[in-house]
Formats: structure tokens, sequence, C-alpha cells
RNA sequence: GGCGAGAUAGCUCAGAUGGUUAGAGCGCAUGAUUCAUAAUCAUGAGGUCGAGAGUUCAAUUCUCUCUCUCGCUACCA
């Protein structure tokens, strides 16, 4: 499955002029090695907090076990049933070592005592530098990026677990760890360092030296790992810098709903391609002029309609074909020489320069979407100098006046494909063909001789084409099916658990029961105190639902309730007992009642 | 529930240490124009700057409360 996706998302950026220096994984034995080495160096250094706890250990199922998968002997109550975390019968809280005669719940063998250690990275300890790091050194982060920070600085840093029992994943480099691997967070991270590692020998000067500007690009979700625990593990170990700046980005919808590619609410860009082959820079333009970059935004097909045909036909693709059809009339596609300039020539000239910087700036300042509307006011530009020097009016009294106004479009189109090629890579490479300006590049840019008098260009072609109307009904259209699909789809039901005994069943004791009141618990949001009439007493039971009802609305339902749960304290009030609702795969939740009006306290059986 | 980010023209976004008519692009209307993929250029109409209260001579900009969206987090027996 990993390589199956690793193919398919290197194809897809490769097709879509995303290059990368290396595009690895951390599957790579490379990565394992630094892992392992980057786990070992802060071991060494006595970096990590070991903590040992005892946990019962199943040795036929290999695994360690979680409280819950065991069962033994209470030994209040002498229930033979109880759990590793609390007996139902007498409802005291255990502990697994409490039980007498415990059992694991999966082979059903005796669990053994094994201790099992793990290492944790004290970010409680590096909290102080971090918070002057961030909240001092770098105010110029984005707001998100650092009121998330601060957030997390002001509700203090606790220690965190780099290591867990697992099958799979890079083993603790320590002797006698086995069957312990690199928790994902800790790894993960370091495989940006892997992965520059496999790209080359010299890839220390990258992360260690302290000119190097390191900045990470992410997304809003990994905003903690980025600033706070991944810097932490490189100052702990010493030798590396730190992130400059960690730009993360908002979320994108796609029409109005949370992309999401299990429910194939999705743009595949191999679809994509198929449906618009070489329209890579549409999509591309789109996506960028709408970027995320201060809050959640929604791309829509109507949208990417609109750019595309408002924007990259209308104003540069044609100014463009504008431009190149008035030379290839005029002087068969040859370059002329300019003669005397105006003011306004000049003045548009220097626009040029003006435009560079304005793009570069934002460039800088991680403003992609402001980045290429400056660039693409190079365009409007052009188009107003056309507008506004009429050559093919002039051309009929003043040809020679016309040459300059010429010179000056084309000068103007030369440094369109420089301005707009970290955008729209496949049109500018294009557009620099027919320019024959295939080797100037970013450098270039702002300069007015970048095409010399006599220099042949060619054209003939469009830069863009127009996407109609029933192109992007097919698109919308797609979506609803999948809508549809995803609606009427038999999801996936929860597969049967394990068989159960009808003993262990019959301990359950589940009764009919109405509720008498219901409020809210304060300060949760889940949470509702409902009042009972179990026909054997009225009890308080607290139940999470007050996402789905209302307190309002509870008074008077006739319910299910298994009554003799152990008692359980939720939120400083005791819940005995518990509320039966079916749950579908949403997350609806769905009281279950009796059918008909029934005595409360029936048992249900 | 706590915390963070956001809420500004039909759409996507700027902006203001509080101060005369709140900006841009796209869309829309009108006019000009024809070299150009009916593209372009000019002009214009659109906003009680999420709601309410407060501070102030003056708030959309500051303070408080509230609503909604997104994220992190506690709670869900």
């Amino acid at each position: 499955m990993v390589d199956r996706y690793h193919e398919l998302n290197k194809k897809a950026f490769s097709d879509f002029g995303i290059s990368f220096d290396i595009y690895s994984r951390t599957s790579n034995k490379i990565h394992y090695e630094t892992a392992s080495q980057f786990f070992r160096k802060l071991y060494d250094q006595g970096e990590f907090i070991e903590k040992t706890s005892s946990q019962y250990y199943d040795e036929e199922a290999a695994c360690f076990l979680a409280d819950r998968y065991i069962v033994g002997t209470c030994p209040h109550c002498g229930n033979e049933n109880a759990y590793g975390d609390q007996c139902e019968k007498c409802g005291t809280s255990l502990s697994p070592t409490d039980l007498i005669n415990p059992k694991s719940t999966i082979s059903g063998s005796a669990p053994v005592m094994r201790d099992t250690l793990h290492w944790y990275l004290p970010l409680d300890k590096y909290e102080p530098w971090i918070r002057k790091w961030i909240l001092e050194d770098h105010t110029e982060w984005k707001t998100n990026v650092y009121g998330q920070c601060k957030s997390w600085l002001d509700q203090g840093l606790q220690p965190r677990a780099v290591s867990r029992d697992l099958d799979w994943g890079v083993p603790v480099p320590v002797e006698g760890a086995e069957g312990k691997v690199l928790y994902v967070w800790f790894d993960a991270p370091i495989g940006y360092i892997s992965a520059t590692r496999e790209l080359t020998p010299d890839w220390e000067k990258f992360w260690k030296d302290p000119e190097t500007r390191m900045i990470h690009f992410i997304g809003k979700d990994n905003i903690v790992f980025h600033c706070i625990i991944f810097p932490a593990m490189l100052k702990a170990e010493g030798s590396y810098i730190l992130p400059d700046n960690v730009p993360a980005n908002e979320f994108l919808n796609l029409e109005n709903d949370k992309i999401s590619t299990s429910r194939n609410w999705a743009v595949w860009l191999h679809e994509y391609l198929e449906d618009f082959p070489g329209k890579q820079d549409s999509l591309r333009y789109a996506l960028c002029a709408s970027a995320p970059e201060t809050k959640d935004n929604d791309f829509t097909w109507k949208d990417f309609q609109a750019r595309n045909n408002n924007e990259l036909v209308a104003i540069l693709g044609n100014f463009v074909n504008r431009t190149l059809v008035l030379t290839a009339n005029y002087y068969k596609g040859v370059v002329p020489a300019p003669g005397e300039m105006t003011d306004y020539d000049r003045e548009t000239l220097t626009a040029i320069m003006t435009c560079r910087e304005n793009t570069e700036s934002n460039l800088e300042a991680f403003r992609f979407r402001q980045a290429l509307a400056e660039a693409m006011n190079l365009a409007r530009l052009g188009n107003k100098y056309l507008a506004d020097t009429e050559p093919w009016k002039v051309v009929k009294t003043d040809p020679e006046r016309v040459k300059t106004i010429m010179y000056i479009s084309l000068q103007i189109t030369a440094n369109l494909a420089i301005l707009l090629e970290p955008f729209l890579p496949f049109s500018m490479d294009r557009l620099r063909g027919w320019l024959g300006i295939s080797s100037l590049h970013w450098d270039a840019a702002g300069r007015s001789d970048l095409l010399s008098p006599g220099h042949t260009v060619s054209s003939g072609e469009l830069l863009f084409s127009k996407i109609e109307d029933d192109q992007i009904e097919k698109q919308i259209q797609k979506l609803l099916d999948t809508k549809k699909a995803n609606q009427s789809a038999a999801a996936p039901v929860m597969p049967q658990k394990e068989d159960v005994t009808f003993d262990e069943f019959s301990r359950m004791d589940i009764r009919t029961a109405t509720i008498i009141e219901a409020e809210k618990v304060a300060k949760t949001a889940k949470l509702i105190k409902l009042k009972v009439d179990t026909g054997i007493d009225v009890r308080t039971i607290v139940s999470g639902i007050a996402e789905h009802f209302t307190p309002e609305e509870l008074p008077g339902k006739t319910i299910s309730v298994i009554v003799n749960l152990a008692p359980r304290t939720i939120k400083g009030i005791e819940s005995k007992g518990m509320v039966l609702l079916a749950e579908d795969e949403s997350g609806k939740l769905v009281f279950v009642t009796p059918e008909k009006k029934i005595k409360n306290g029936s048992p249900v059986k």
C-alpha cells in the first residue's frame, strides 16, 4: 500500500510540475539509521526521562495488555470477572496488579508481569527557551501559528513519550528495547533529515549551518509538531539549527465540504489531467490564487472556471497573443529597434521592475496569493499599454513610433514569461520557447532588453484556452454522484465482536426506564445529567449525548439502561448505569426504546 | 467547556497605533475600441466592516458579552 501511494503521489507531483530535490519516504534504510542515531544521541546525552511501568504481558499473543484486556478476581468482592481497571460488581477502581488470577481476554492465557520502559522527551524542561524563542524572538510568525503555539505554552508543556510497544516502525536503539519502536511524531520529522542525507553528503549545511534559513511549510494541523516538538528535539540534540519560520496554511475545502480521500470528496490529479489535458497551470493558478493562507477557503469548479477564463485567458493569454500577432503582422516576428521613448514609455518600463519587486517581496513574506496577483499585474499593465498607445491606429500614420511600442510590449511579454514561471511553469516554458529566451530566468526579470532588435519570435498558438460550462458541469456532477454514492453506500458496518457466553451476557442487567429530568453538565460539551426512573429506583446517569439532544426534549422518553454497570464518577457526578443508544457511522445517536409501553424496570433479555 | 484563528462589497481577499467620501481583483452596468480566444480599456453601481453593549468629541478599528465557521483540547462507560 505504501509503495502504491508513494508512486501515485510522486507521479502526480511530477505531472503538475512540482519538483523536489528529493521525494523520499521514511521506510527507507537511511531513515532507520538517521532516526536511530538521533534517538541514540539524545539517549546518550541523558535528554530523555525513562519511566518504567509494570504491565501485564500476554506471552501467547506476544503483546502488552491494556488494562481493559485483563480480567481476574476482584480482591474486594470476589467477583471473578473484574476488569483490569475496575470491578463492575462492586464498583471499585482497580489496577491490573490488584487482580487475583488475571487472564488475558485476547488469548485467555495467564499474563505475566513485565516491565515496560518508555522514553519521554521532557518538554516541560525546554519550555522556558521555547517560550522565548517563539513568543519573543519570532513575533513575525503568522498569527494563526503564533497564537496556537502560545496556547500550548500557556497550558504548560508535559513530557511526551517517544516510544511505543509495537511490532512495526523504527526500533528503539537501546539494549534490551526489543519490541519497542519510535513513536511516529518522533521519527516522522526526522524523515526530512534522512531525505536530505539521501540527497547529498553535504546535508549538514542545510540542517546545521547557522547561515541556513530553514522554513517548514505545513498545514495548520501540524503546527504543534513543527513549532514545538521537533524544534525541542533538534535543540536537545545540540548540533541542529531551528526553523526560522513555519508558515502554516489553513485548510482548503472542496465545494463546501471537507476534502476526504476516503469519501472520494477530492479532485484526483490524475483524473483532472484526463479531463483537462495539458491544463496543469489552470489548476495551479486557481489553487494559488485562492490558497487558504489566512483562513480556510473553498475550492469550487465555478471559481476555477472563472479564474481560467477571466484571468488566464482574457488577461494574460490575450495580452501575449495580441503582442505576438501584432509583431508577426508588422515585422514578420522580428523584434523591432525602439526609437525615442516618451515619458509614458519610460514609466511603463520602470513599472516592470516594480512588478518584479512586488512579486519578490510577497514571495519572501509567504504571501503567494498576492505574489501571483502582482505578477499578473504586469499583464494588466501590458493590456493597458496597448490600449493607450493604439499601435494598430498609429501604424497608419507613424510606423516608426509603432516600433517603440511593440518593442516595449515584447519586453513586457518576456518579463511575464519569467515572473510567472514559478506559478505557471508549463505555459511559461512554452512562451519562453516562442520568444527564444529559454535560458533566461528570475535574475533577468525587470530588464527592458530581454529581447534584442533583430531577434525573431514565433507565435500562432494560444497560451490558454477557455473552459466551457459543460466541462464544469461534468465535474460538479461527478461530485454530486460521489455525494449520492456516499449516502446510499452500504456503509461499512462494524464487524462483529468476539463471542460471549450466555452467562457473560446475562450478567448485564438491562431494564426499561423513563427519563424524569435532564440537565446539561456545566463546562462540558457532550455531557447531560439524567434523572432516570429504572423501576428499581430513581437514579442519576451521566450520558454523552448533549450534541444530539437538548435537555428539554428528554424528560418522558422511554429508554433502556444497563443498571448494574459499575458506578463511575464523571465530572464530579456519580453516574449509576448507562443509557443504551444506537449510533450510525456518522455518529448520529438514537435511543434504544421498547416497541410498546412497558413497565419501568422490565428486564431486557 | 477551555484555548487559538477567522467573520469587511455577489465571490476571493487587503486595510486602519480610533478621525474627512472603507480599498483591490473577479462578477455586474454603462461607454469606448477592434490588434486580440466578444478578449481589452475607461467610468460607475454595490458594504449599517458578524450581533449587541461600553469607553471616547469620534469605533468598522479599543474593551466586554454573544452568534457562527475552522482547528487544538477536556468530557462521552
